[in-house]
DNA sequence: ATAATATTTGCATGTTTGTGCAAATATGCA
DNA sequence: TGCATATTTGCACAAACATGCAAATATTAT
């Protein structure tokens, strides 16, 4: 894993590495549909505003999926994406090599 | 997951999307045997007592494991642990469920 | 005992980050 | 056109965080 990688993996970790967003993520983990931001507000106690700021910076990392429709935006989660990057980490973690 | 779960498993996360603790991590994911805190500085451009503090949180969250021998501790990664932490998630993720 | 090596801790500092509120923007509806 | 709903943005602020340096501590070796 090269520098660049390190650094694209750490900051998803970070971004799932708070719990308000991690919430998000969760929720939108047992959603079958995508949602709306103001659905996504019951899962933590914050302002919309904070949501959105979660929301938006999930987009941004390729961790969910943004949908405008209307004068509302449907958020799904990039499913095969995160569960992907996870896995990457824990292979490389516990399918240790034998070396000196 | 219930709240406490969820925080956990944040506060893990988190620890690992630091770029400097990852770095710390993968070096570790590499090595057969535990290694001490000087040699772990090299993979990473800061201060020794920086590294200290890393392993320290590392160390602390389960992550790592230290063993104190004379005036070194060396380091090993908690590699089953972790590694099931971020599967744990992964499958959350997309060994989706359907419903309504 | 003294010196060298490994690690931790106290302190200061600059930066990032999570947050709320109010205002702005965008869109749909009557 | 005017109003309601959904979301974003600007601003301010406190708390958390990563860092370096110097001093302290612990342990080993001479």
């Amino acid at each position: 894993m090269n520098d660049l990688e390190l650094h694209k993996l750490a900051s998803l970790l970070k971004l799932l590495g708070e719990p308000n967003r991690l919430s998000l993520v969760c929720k939108l983990c047992d959603c079958a549909t995508p949602q709306n931001a103001m659905c996504l507000c019951d899962c933590c106690n914050v302002d919309a505003s904070v949501v959105s700021r979660h929301l938006k910076l999930l987009t941004n990392e390729g961790i969910l999926n943004v949908d405008k429709k209307g004068r509302e935006r449907t958020y799904s989660l990039n499913r095969s994406f995160v569960a992907q990057q996870l896995r990457f980490l824990a292979d490389k973690i516990d399918l240790k090599k034998e070396y000196s």
